[in-house]
DNA sequence: GCTTGACCTTCCCACCATGGGAAATCCCAT
DNA sequence: ATGGGATTTCCCATGGTGGGAAGGTCAAGC
């Protein structure tokens, strides 16, 4: 198999592919004369861990040490299981943020009246914010049109 | 003001200040004699309006627009809102994105028993997968070590 | 005045994972 | 043999941030 046929076989790209080679993640491919990579069923097995390690978000790093524990049949699974819920944790917090900003932008644009007319609560958070959530600073409701200081 | 004021007073890095500046997202600041940057108070303003916007997870391109349109006092508000809600349904996307991720993890870790022996639920739905949520795949459970074909 | 330390300047590198593209080579089918 | 597709390596870009080197500048203390 070359390298067109395992990305197909695999889901990864053969970008991918070299580059997985090129930091160590996958061993060094197999050449033929001309230098093409070789592949084998057992190195597809592999990028498919790979690729569905990545689709769960995993960074190379944990999938490195997810590889070792997969072909480590002495592994405990404890130690799986702890690499997974790091991960599930740090999810866990970039979803919070996340969340966090979307609803502080979402209640702004809600408060904004999206019309013609140059007034705009997102615009007078940004420009002097400093609490958070609605009220998230008090403005004088009749103050006119929020624009930087000239 | 130099740049080590204008940081300090905006909460944005000095780095960032020269990063932006060199992408122009904000003018060229103002040099003295010996070519150090010299801030007004004015852009200590925009430049909080600019790390406000960054802490509601904006990407550059799109403050620079709320930057243009908070200058404009001819704008329209539906213009401000609508970049925010565009940005909000990315910040959705993303959430119900990592959100999935976490969750199969979650459920993944859950059937683990984590504890001294290889066997690993983990291990098995990233070797086998196919499906998604509990019962991924169907695996039957008195196979055993879930390790990479030799 | 001179030293010292804190500050500033520009420039390059690194992250993380991925894609794009160029130039050269190779394989296979016609 | 020729042409088109696949492959090779190498460099560049992303986005936003930090680190650090090499050198110039400023201000305070002596």
């Amino acid at each position: 198999m070359n390298i067109g046929q395992a990305s197909a076989a695999s889901g990864v790209s053969a970008k991918m592919l070299r580059y997985y080679e090129s930091i160590g993640l996958i061993p060094r491919a197999g050449r033929t004369e001309a230098g093409y990579r070789v592949y084998k069923d057992r190195d597809v097995n592999t990028l498919r861990f790979i690729r569905r390690a990545r689709d769960l978000g995993l960074p190379i790093e944990r999938i490195r040490l997810l590889v070792g524990l997969w072909r480590d049949r002495e592994r405990s699974s404890a130690d799986v299981k702890r690499i997974a819920e790091e991960h599930v944790a740090e999810l866990e917090a970039k979803i919070l943020e996340l969340t966090a900003m979307r609803d502080t932008l979402q209640e702004l644009a809600d408060a904004c009246r999206g019309d013609h007319r140059p007034e705009c609560p997102i615009l007078r958070d940004l420009e002097g914010g400093g609490g958070r959530g609605p009220g998230r600073r008090q403005v004088d409701p009749h103050q006119c049109a929020s624009s930087p200081a000239a």
